[in-house]
DNA sequence: TTGTAGGCGTTATCAT
DNA sequence: ATGATAACGCCTACAA
């Protein structure tokens, strides 16, 4: 293992002092330009890169921020993990990336990535626990959570408009006339899944003349199984809802399948369905679901401006919330006539 | 924007040296219990941890491991990564990833990973040319990567036994009676994808007595999307294969749709089709898509064990291969008596 | 414009 | 077992 080039190595393969061979790469450093080119050119030779730690001892600040996500295994996150990782390298920020599986291992992970000094933490996790609150609180450093309703000093959030979506979907379902809806939910602790859920039956109730037996609520974990056997069972007690909202796509692409598989039941001559994320399998052939795009660019967007504004020299405590509009993607899933 | 504690804000707290405060904090290092806990109490008081950024430039290793990917949107790739992530994190490595669009960004990438210092590179990415091969074998640190056909001296890969899976296609097919076999390609670059499809042709050949006409070549680009137009574009032709394997799972299930959509063929019982991967959706009702389980697990624990030997102390420029082979999943799409 | 010197927060080495 | 001290590689005054 050979030990890397250092700024001193230049320096002195260059006839020049160590503080040259610093500002011939600092931008706007006031150095000659013949003695840049010398360092550059002794710099090249030697393969030499700057080496960013001691910069970070110097300044307190390591442009890495810590993202903290789990469940990849749903496009969406994969997608938003995808999208943030672009933006936060334009805004020239480096990722430290944990996964994690429970709230366990959220409390190491944080440890983990405050002994490497991030500026700040982005997450997307769908927990809501007042520990998890306190724990990212108790970093002191900027947190950016991704559609929670976690508060505290130092937490700023970005949501999709959860509740206004719910409240769509009902309309969509009136149109379609729906005269049986159904909700199914996701895990309670996600507060997302709540919300639109609360929109959906608020805009249920809002017309109890057509619907005065309200919502037909189910309740799965964001899985595609879970949405599976939610419509499995719900066809064995003798249900028949007209139309579904599902609080994710995965649980709704489940859902279709169990209709067709055990009730011979098809999108949207039988059943009117809705999903949110609008992920690639939405769009497939075999499912034509109609979604609300969370629309992860500006969801990130939003993001990395917090970001930005957190990691500004007047960098505080602060505590900001940015909503972002969701997007109703219309697919086959919806496309009835009354 | 408050200083983050120090040992030495613990220490005089504690009433001990800066020293005593660093050993409360290793382990195995000769100190009194009652000092220790002198140091932890005032330590938690405090709300002090460790800073690891000293302790890069002291050892020179970083613990951290640069992870680049690419096509996250591919679930293979993102369960690729969730359970890298994993792995990593229980051998104590840090992730520092990177995504990455096209050759270009590897570059300015890589650049950035080394100046954070990483102790090793680890990447999916269907790359194969020469010139990110010299890249990488540039960095003069370990790198291991999925899937790849890349070498260098310090280079090493984990693949997939992929012309072996081919050949097992090849037989599948002959047993559910395929008269006119198909290979649907993925992108030129991906060495993998070669792989397999060389391993099917090479079984269809070997058996040119049932196949005299050989197999019938199309290519994609490891998208649904390219799958389907692949498949449609193939019945517009008029041509009509009754067994499909595809390079991966995303354009099997394009595939899949495009038959059902525009040709109203379904499989089996019009088409046998196989896939790579054996992504989720292979499993969803719609699909129930035969595949080759890439082993994920499998893979990434030899890849970790790469890195744990790559990082040992006699870690050197040494290029390693470890093959891993792929487990046939059987599903509806394959489920046809001769 | 250039070089010298001090310091960032640890760990490791050496006395005590 | 403990405290003082020297690194690690770079940035940044400050002096020349």
């Amino acid at each position: 293992m050979t030990r890397p080039v250092t700024s001193t190595d230049v320096a002195r393969r260059a006839g020049v002092s160590q503080s040259a061979v610093s500002r011939a790469f600092s931008q706007g450093a006031s150095i000659a330009p013949e003695t840049r080119r010398k360092v550059l050119e002794a710099a090249a030779e030697l393969n030499y890169r700057p080496n960013r730690i001691p910069a970070i001892m110097l300044s307190g600040r390591s442009r890495m921020v810590g993202v903290v996500v789990g469940g990849l295994s749903n496009p969406f996150y994969a997608s938003t993990l995808e999208c943030l990782a672009t933006s936060l390298r334009a805004a020239g920020l480096q990722i430290l990336l944990v996964h994690v599986d429970d709230a366990l291992t959220l409390d190491s992970a944080l440890d983990q990535l405050l002994s490497y000094r991030v500026d700040a933490v982005v997450t997307a996790l769908a927990i809501g626990s007042q520990r998890a609150a306190r724990m990212l609180s108790d970093l002191a450093i900027p947190v950016i959570c991704f559609n929670s309703r976690l508060t505290g000093p130092w937490i700023s959030t970005v949501v999709s408009n959860n509740h206004a979506a719910g409240l769509t979907a009902a309309q969509v379902f009136e149109s379609c006339g729906v005269t049986r809806p159904a909700w199914l939910a996701g895990p309670v602790r996600n507060a997302a899944s709540r919300a639109r859920g609360h929109g959906f039956i608020a805009g249920v109730r809002a017309n109890s003349a057509r619907w005065p037996d309200g919502v037909l609520e189910m309740r799965g974990d964001d899985s595609y199984e879970s949405g599976y056997d939610a419509i499995r069972r719900l066809l064995a007690r003798g249900e028949r809802p007209d139309g579904l909202f599902s609080s994710n796509d995965l649980m709704a692409c489940g859902a279709m399948d169990a209709l067709r598989q055990h009730g011979s039941l098809n999108c949207p001559d039988n059943v009117v369905m809705m999903g949110y994320d609008n992920i690639p399998q939405a769009g497939w052939h075999a499912y034509g679901l109609t979604s609300f795009d969370q629309q992860v660019d500006c969801l990130v967007d939003a993001a990395t401006q917090l970001l930005d504004a957190a990691l500004g020299p007047d960098g505080g405590p602060v505590s900001r919330t940015r909503v972002v509009d969701a997007r109703l993607v219309t697919r086959r899933s919806t496309a009835r006539l009354i």
